[in-house]
RNA sequence: GGUUCCUUGGCCGAGUGGCUAGGCAGCGGUCUGCAAAACCGUGUACGGCGGUUCGACUCCGCCAGGAACCUCCA
């Protein structure tokens, strides 16, 4: 199955068979977060994605080195206004708090946040803050190689020069000449040969908090030279995969291989994978636009557009029930699909364990394993093999409803397979506390209520067997009459 | 303006040159004291116009609409 697994590489526009560098083990670098403020549905889908690659990598037998970073230094927010000025340092003098305070608050929210979507941390999360020695090393060696400039304190990469013995453009499909004419004209770019070239250490201004010491001046790293610097450190001049979101491509990729290309000679990367984006009315959501909805909100309804609270897994599920490539619109209708959904896949997992073997199966369930794994084989096909899990689900309610038989082999394959999938790859988890697995207490009150309920219907006391149902109800307990007796779970708080 | 991509049934969302995607909602039925759940059955489809083909939702062209990137962005 490992020999199958296929990924698209943006960098070929092709599905590309996944052969790591060394057998058994993968390097994966994934762009990390900005943390300058709270974490939106976007984040959850650029790292429920690749939180499923690292899972599936994982669940196929390699071993895995994850590293994905936090921008902890700040990139330029906006040249004409700012003049240079770093972006997470410019919002810290706002809120009158250290910049590493605004860092940590924001960093904390979006752990809480990714633990509460069952998102799996790295094993490496290096910050780039902590890496200013590596990225001047790298600039240096830019530099000795002559594809980089000093300009007034600052050092730029030069994208022409590169370009003549390099492709500058080969991820994003662009070329030179076309950014030539079509790059914007930016004021404050005069220490530049070409609009087109990007910082490698910028000299900071008087107003600058965030800075550190270095040859050319006091500033601070470029944009894109962290990842470039912390992938290498970490995972070697050549590692296998590259992660982010789409938007990424161009320019943060494009001069993250110009950079390490530069420094080293050769490309570091040998797949490149990008996520698509969530859209809300047709249109990207994000920070700039200002049309995001955070996680917290989303988690607690509290936010206008969102006409009730969804919960982590709820959303984890709407953005697995799509391919990552492919944009995922929001609303409020598609979560509550994806609710229900979800719902109904939970139920049959719990099911599945009541689920008695017989001598012979009806159903087949080494063809529905099959073809789920073949989905995912398939550059990580989450909607197509969820599409299968729900075929294992009308099996189980088959089952259980004694229309179809299974065999103690094939019922303990089907439960593996499901704990495999559901939990381990696709990362789900139950999110209520059922009758099997919640505080003794509660569970003995609530039996006790419901053997009473089975008394009064016993002997058709209506009344009483609806007042304890109805009561319940209300509680947050929800119950289900089964042939010989009843099921209970509880309601999401 | 340049580059790339998208347009599927009430909603979301896969996919393929000829064979039921799936989920949610709807409808009919079974079960049930009622309810819930479950089960069985079921309709609606591939933006428009041409072309290639025995045959296209799937390939090609044009048109319409939309999006992403070209600036920080997951």
């Amino acid at each position: 199955m490992k020999d199958q697994f296929i990924i698209y590489n943006t960098l070929s526009r092709k599905k590309e068979v996944f052969k790591p560098l060394v057998p058994g083990k993968v390097g994966l670098y994934v762009c990390g977060p900005t943390v300058y403020s709270n974490s939106h549905l976007g984040h959850a889908r650029a790292y429920i994605t690749f939180d499923l690659l690292f899972r599936y990598l994982t669940f196929l037998g390699y071993k895995v080195r994850y590293v994905r970073n936090i921008t902890d230094v700040g990139h330029l927010e906006d040249e004409v206004e700012g003049a240079g000025e770093d972006r997470i340092s410019k919002k810290a003098r706002l809120e009158k708090l250290e910049p590493m305070e605004v860092v940590q608050i924001y960093m904390n929210t979006f752990h809480r946040n990714m633990d509460d979507l069952n998102v799996l941390r790295p094993s490496i999360e290096p910050r780039a803050s902590g890496h200013i020695i590596e990225q001047q090393e790298m600039i240096e060696s830019i530099v000795k190689n002559g594809f980089a400039y000093e300009s007034n304190g600052s050092v730029y990469f030069d994208v022409e020069k590169y370009n003549q013995k390099y492709n500058y453009g080969k991820l994003s499909g662009r070329n030179l000449e076309d950014l030539k004419t079509n790059t914007r004209l930016l004021d404050g770019q005069s220490e530049k040969k070409n609009s087109f070239d990007f910082a490698l250490w910028k000299k900071a201004t008087p107003a600058h908090i965030m800075r550190w010491p270095s040859k050319w001046s006091d500033g601070f790293p470029g944009w894109h030279l962290e990842c470039s610097a912390m992938s290498m450190k970490y995972l070697g001049e050549q590692f296998d995969i590259h992660g982010g979101g789409m938007d990424l491509t161009f320019p943060h990729h494009e001069c993250e291989i110009a950079q390490s290309t530069a420094s080293q000679g050769n490309e570091a990367v040998r797949y490149w994978m990008h996520n698509n984006m969530i859209t809300i009315n047709g249109q990207k959501m994000a920070r700039s636009l200002g049309n995001f909805i955070t996680l917290d909100e989303l988690f607690t309804g509290n936010h206008k557009a969102l006409k009730q609270a969804y919960s982590p897994m709820t959303v984890r599920f709407f953005i697995l029930q799509a391919h990552y490539r492919s944009t995922i619109d929001f609303s409020n209708e598609a979560l509550q699909a994806s609710e229900k959904g979800l719902e109904r896949l939970l139920t049959a997992v719990n099911t599945l364990d009541d689920l008695v073997g017989e001598e012979q199966s009806t159903v087949n369930v080494a063809e529905v394993k099959e073809k789920c794994f073949a989905a995912l084989n398939d550059d990580m096909n989450s909607p197509i093999a969820i599409a299968h899990l729900f075929e294992a689900v009308k099996m189980i309610n088959s089952i259980k409803a004694g229309n179809e038989k299974i065999s103690s082999d094939d019922l303990a394959e089907l439960r593996t397979f499901f704990a495999n999938v559901v939990f381990d790859v696709l990362g789900l988890k139950p999110e209520k506390a059922t009758g099997s697995g919640s505080n003794e207490i509660l569970k003995g009150a609530i039996d006790l209520l419901l053997n009473l309920r089975m008394e009064a219907k016993a002997s058709k006391d209506w009344g009483t067997a609806d007042k304890i149902r109805n009561e319940l109800n209300t509680l947050g307990v929800e119950i289900k009459d089964t042939k010989d007796g009843f099921e209970w779970s509880l309601k999401e708080l």
